[in-house]
DNA sequence: CTACACTATATGCCATGGAATCTACATCGA
DNA sequence: TCGATGTAGATTCCATGGCATATAGTGTAG
């Protein structure tokens, strides 16, 4: 098995894949693809911290919080205190943050249709999802690949 | 099929295995793999060009030339003059360069090894190759996700 | 040969992430 | 209760990439 091989058509096809999708939601949402991804997050996960959302994604902590504040800066997402521990907030969508999401979700899905879908046959892309959800499990666990700070 | 379930779990893998592989390269040769992998491109395809690598790897024209800038101010790489078109040079890899990525490909392969190996069974890794190598291909060929500068 | 359009890449400015540091707060043990 | 230690996250400095632009060289029509 060709290992180097197959790590250089991960990072390839994310990086493609990672680009394209910034070209269709800033256009059509004014949001790039990691913005997406937080938002959706918090969407999914009401009243998590700045902490839940650097080990979701496995960046630091303090790209994690520049990354809220400038959400924040846009309205889409609040700080609320935590009641029980004063030293985080727990972070919240705003109206408007909730319909954003809801609007970028379709550009978001339509996308990777058209960039994947188009391409892979079901059972390719179901035997690469099974793959990658098994690799990306045993990653966490074993919590590889988290940034310092 | 969860396209969207798909790209987070494709993302995620490739975050960590590259922040992995980073420490590691960085701890023994003094690397980072976005440079193990200029040079290894290098080593593969002497005389490329700067335009080159930057297709090669769906990053944009100016990032390479910088990346390239530091991989010459450390002496691994050369430019040289491209005799039949002198508004770019011929990279090519010197005998530091060489001997580096020598050594750091140990390093690169037995981190996978123990990243992925240790976690795929061999039947899940050659699928998983398999449909990547795919994407990757469609991907390049529709040259999706290709930065402007 | 000249002007013009095109190409390769180098460079400047800006946005973002990593790592280290700093502060406030929490927790634990004497 | 108090001091020591640990934790959450905000902030700072640095490195890197994108995008826009500048520069030099190429090709082509006339």
């Amino acid at each position: 098995m060709d290992l180097p091989e197959l790590f250089a058509d991960l990072v390839r096809c994310e990086t493609r894949l990672y680009n394209a999708l910034n070209d269709r939601l800033r256009a059509r949402h004014g949001i790039v693809t990691s913005q997406f991804e937080f938002l959706r997050y918090l969407r999914d996960h009401p009243g998590a911290r700045v902490a839940d959302l650097a080990t979701a994604f496995a960046i630091g902590i303090g790209a994690t919080s520049k990354g809220v504040d400038r959400l924040e800066k846009q309205g889409w997402v609040v700080r609320q205190p935590n009641p029980s521990d004063r030293r985080s907030s727990l972070l919240a969508l705003t109206e408007d943050g909730a319909q954003l999401v809801a609007g970028a979700e379709g550009t978001f899905t339509a996308g990777l249709a058209e960039l994947i879908g188009d391409t892979l046959d079901d059972a390719s892309a179901a035997a690469a999802a099974q793959a990658l959800a098994t690799l990306r499990s045993a990653l966490e666990r074993r919590q590889i690949g988290m940034p310092t700070g």
